[in-house]
RNA sequence: GGGCGGAUAGCUCAGGUGGGAGAGCGCAGCCCUUACAAGGCUGAGGUCACAGGUUCGAAUCCUGUUCCGCCUACCA
């Protein structure tokens, strides 16, 4: 045969490979005309992103089914593409132009925008080029971004229609702020973070000189905003409060005191100071008091004091504002005391910022008919959720679901298709650019200068970029999509919102499961960040292992509903099946010759083989396909990964390559190139450029040019005759193989072994097949029978159906054989009295499935049989010894 | 406050419907046996967190406890 090389090169098989794939149109579901549609969108990945851990997972999981399903024929898309990521990405440029000492600002919004593309042209593509390093087959002709023209005008589309629905609404209310992002969030993007803070407790004087009322606070800076005091009108201490006003210190205004039920007269000191303007529960008090009090924004949305905080605090930093105003209270005696207090803060989730409750108009989507239907759509299984367990989070969350406010103050991103009358004030939402007031006809107009919630436009993701708001063929044909394939941390963020937005524009789910993989993290459990440091970089895995070593680590540690802790030793042992597979192959392609080129591989090899090790490696390789394809159908990519590990090295390799070493035929060397062309098939989803590099090199009739189209392995009928028989042959072998190991026995000794056989079956499988006992045991001689006699000086391994007898030259060491029986007996022992005592259990035999009685009594009369082996072998010994 | 998940070999983890526990790595011993020392063979190592319960039978189902992790919430 051709020279194989002596091991396998990840990078130049991977570029080479990969460029060929794309070229041909591998990718393009077009491959696969008459196929079933099969479709994955890809959770778009940041255009500010590097691609990071939970990339290369969510990634190469998604490429395993592609792959998959390509190659059972079916018209398979996966669909890339990148998110414009407002907020993250205006942050990036934002701090890049700091390092220039410009700002947007100053840069004005058109300039700015301008930048921010540049910036996108230069870098948007870094993580798509390092998914191509992965090896995802994705469809690049067809790749979206966020921003693109079609995607924007479904952006529009969906806007202007539920605005027309009533389903967008204009309001003004208090939102969560970040003073330094300046921009509203939805309550999804802020964090919750446990802190040490403190409680304050200040004096609020009583107006009729009677004493005063004490209330607890952690954000002493807002008490220039309260309109209120409240107590609970049960609270027996304060009765005689409500209605009566306070002073409100450093501020010069008086304040009632109120009553409200929602007071906890448990907490604090029971009396509550009433912040309108920035507190969303006092927000929630003031609303519900008639008349309702009045809110005051003592912090402005750049964090700092307003006017209103009066003179001697505008332009303070609230915490600075914070201190002064405590020192203030202290000087006037009014600071009763101070104590250490945990309570939960939020911060923006994108820079860390305490969120700040600040009111002003925003937009909101009307949630909760959109999320109706997206409750009943998993609840009646029109949408799987695997593992099952998310389905809990999903509604829990979605049952309390509060209306999403989607207008973000920043200029990145898809900007409200609204306008204002500067004239008339008339509100116009429009899918195109008004020229005239519809109302006033006035050409005064003004667009909204806000941009859409990211989110939005992912939200609809799975329809726009198939073409919608066109009926374009690829919607037709690919909507609703199969599978969703991301972690849980963006369940509520995004996979709630595309199954509210698919049900509400396509009237049918996006996608039929949504498959929610783990979090991947550090070797301590860790969630891997920058500011830990304990990143691991997947590009420098790919760059130490190849692409494939790491793919498989990946899909191999991928069980559902657990985090991965990621091990860079796991990656290594990949390395090395790696080099197992390729040795395999290496050894193979030596047996064969110039005249097996284009060897032609009919399925009827399955059924036609005459050797038990070929017979057995068959029904083997039966038994794998069915495994792989069901836990793939399962999504049990570990399952999967690792039933082809186990085939592989321990029965392929292990045991089927050294026995076809001793009977090399023309049908042995057909079983080995198809059995590893199986595997090869087999593993092509995990490991795409090892398996491709490998299959261009057989020598066999190929009906397509790349593994990658080729027909995954399909099940066919096992043979459980020859792995009975197999059983045998292979208890004979570690029989002796435990002996020599047991007492150190160089394998250059060769054997004289003895093998007494309990049935005639066993009798002739070992008889028929002695080749194989001899060269894996090496055996000089193996003599079978089942009148055999334990020779004199000899050693002894007791199996089920056999006892393997091994003489050796010179004096056998007669106390560390019987010791080493004597623990087997032992443990024997143990094992009988445990089944003894089942069976004597009348519940048992009565209550117990037959099935389950009949296999423990066959289990029980083979251990006595063995015992029986095992006691004379012991009584032998001794009386040897005398 | 509510919810979810985890606790199995020295380490990292598997153990779809209950029928006396497995892998990889590591460890010990013997080996360069003509595909592979990134390898082969053999072996040691576990009261399946704890306490109850259901059952003929529990790592597996139920209840409670402890310890970890996460999600969620308008805890002044």
């Amino acid at each position: 045969m051709t020279e194989f090389p002596k091991s396998y090169e990840p990078k130049t098989a991977e570029q080479k490979w990969y460029e060929r794939w794309v070229e041909k149109g591998y990718f393009k579901p077009e491959v696969n005309p008459e196929g079933a549609p099969f479709c994955i969108v890809i959770p778009p990945p940041n255009v500010t992103g590097s691609l990071h851990m939970g990339h290369a997972l969510n990634a190469t999981l998604q490429d395993i089914l592609t792959r998959w399903k390509r190659m059972q024929g079916e018209k398979a898309l996966w669909l890339p593409g990148t998110d414009h990521a407002g907020i993250a990405t205006q942050n990036v440029v934002e701090r890049k132009l700091a390092e220039e000492g410009l700002d947007r600002h100053t840069l004005g919004r058109d300039a700015f925008i301008e930048k921010v593309w540049q910036w996108k042209k230069e870098y948007g593509d870094r993580i798509t080029h390092q998914l191509r390093k992965l090896g995802a087959s994705c469809d690049w002709s067809r790749e979206r971004f966020t921003l693109d023209e079609g995607l924007s005008k479904a952006v529009r589309e969906v806007f202007v229609r539920l605005y027309e629905d009533g389903l967008i609404y204009r309001a003004t209310r208090l939102i969560n702020w970040c003073p330094r992002c300046r921009t509203a969030l939805s309550d999804l993007e802020v964090e919750h973070e446990d802190l040490e803070g403190t409680l304050t407790y200040i004096k609020y004087p009583l107006v009729d000189g009677t004493g005063h009322i004490t209330v607890a606070t952690t954000r002493p800076e807002t008490m220039l905003g309260d309109t209120a005091v409240a107590v609970n009108p049960d609270d027996e201490r304060y009765k005689d409060f409500i209605g009566k006003t306070v002073e409100l210190p450093l501020t010069g205004r008086t304040i009632p005191i109120i009553a409200d039920k929602e007071v906890d007269p448990s907490f604090g000191t029971g009396a509550l100071k009433i912040t309108p303007g920035h507190d969303f529960n006092d927000e929630a008090i003031a609303k519900r008091q008639d008349p309702q009090l009045p809110s005051i924004t003592v912090i402005g949305e750049d964090g700092r004091m307003t006017r209103l905080a009066g003179e001697k605090y505008k332009g303070l930093d609230r915490y600075e504002c914070r201190r002064a105003v405590i020192e203030d209270l202290k000087e006037l005696g009014l600071l009763e005391k101070q104590e250490r207090y945990s309570h939960s803060v939020g911060h923006c989730y994108r820079c860390k910022t305490t969120i700040e409750p600040y009111s002003t108009p925003q937009w909101y989507v009307k949630i909760e008919p959109l999320a109706k239907k997206a409750i009943e759509a998993v609840r009646n299984k029109k949408i799987r959720i695997i593992p099952e367990s998310w389905e809990n989070s999903y509604f829990s969350w979605m049952e309390n679901i509060k209306d999403w406010c989607i207008s973000r103050q920043i200029w990145w991103g898809h900007r409200i298709p609204v306008w204002y009358c500067n004239d008339c004030g008339e509100i116009i939402v429009s899918r195109e650019e008004p020229k005239t007031c519809g109302k006033c006809k006035s050409e005064n107009l003004k667009q909204d200068p806000d941009v859409l919630d990211t989110w939005f436009s992912s939200a609809l993701w799975p329809f726009s970029t198939l073409g919608w708001p066109e009926q374009t063929e690829d919607l037709k044909t690919f909507y609703p999509t199969s599978v969703l394939v991301t972690a849980f941390d963006i369940l509520f963020f995004w996979v709630a919102r595309m199954i509210m937005m698919g049900l509400r524009f396509m009237d049918d789910v996006p996608f039929r499961d949504v498959y929610i993989h783990a979090l991947v993290r550090d070797a301590e459990g860790q969630k891997m960040s920058k500011s830990k440091g304990n990143v691991i970089d997947p590009l420098i895995m790919i760059d130490k292992y190849g692409t494939d070593a790491f793919r498989f680590t990946l899909a191999a540690f991928a069980a559902q509903g657990r985090d991965i802790k990621f091990s860079e030793d796991r990656v290594q042992g990949y390395r090395h099946f790696i080099n197992k597979l390729w040795n395999a192959t290496r050894f193979i392609l030596m047996n064969l010759s110039e005249k097996h080129r284009d060897t032609v591989l009919s399925t009827d090899i399955e059924s036609a083989q005459q050797t038990l090790a070929s017979r057995w490696i068959l029904s083997r390789l039966a038994f794998t396909i069915e495994e792989v394809n069901s836990a793939l159908e399962d999504y049990r990519f570990n399952d999967a990964a690792n039933t082809i590990y186990q085939f592989t090295w321990h029965e392929f390799c292990d045991w089927y390559i050294e026995m076809a070493k001793t009977e090399m035929s023309e049908e042995v060397r057909l079983c080995l190139l198809y059995t590893l062309e199986r595997i090869l098939r087999l593993l092509h989803p995990f490991m795409p450029f090892l398996t491709e590099e490998i299959w261009q090199q057989l020598p066999v009739k190929k009906e397509k040019d790349s593994i990658t189209i080729s027909e995954y392995p399909r099940p066919f009928a096992r043979n459980k005759a020859a792995e009975t028989e197999m059983a045998y042959i292979m208890d004979a072998i570690t029989g002796i193989r435990t002996i020599r190991g047991e007492l150190n026995i160089p394998p250059s000794e060769e054997l004289e072994v003895y093998i007494k056989t309990s049935t005639q079956a066993v009798d002739r499988t070992l008889k028929e097949n002695t080749h194989y006992i001899k060269k894996l045991a090496r055996a000089k001689t193996v003599i079978t029978g089942m009148d055999i006699t334990k020779p004199k000086g000899s050693y002894t391994a007791v199996k089920d159906y056999l006892e393997v007898y091994v003489t050796l030259k010179g004096l056998i060491d007669i106390s560390s054989e019987l010791e080493r029986l004597n623990k087997e007996k032992k443990k024997l022992e143990e094992s009988i009295l445990f089944l003894q005592k089942k069976l004597h259990n009348e519940e048992f035999l009565s209550r117990a499935p037959k099935h389950i009685v009949e296999k423990e009594k066959e289990k029980y009369n083979t251990l006595i049989q063995k015992q029986e082996k095992l006691l004379e072998s012991i009584e032998k010994i001794q009386s040897l010894e005398m």
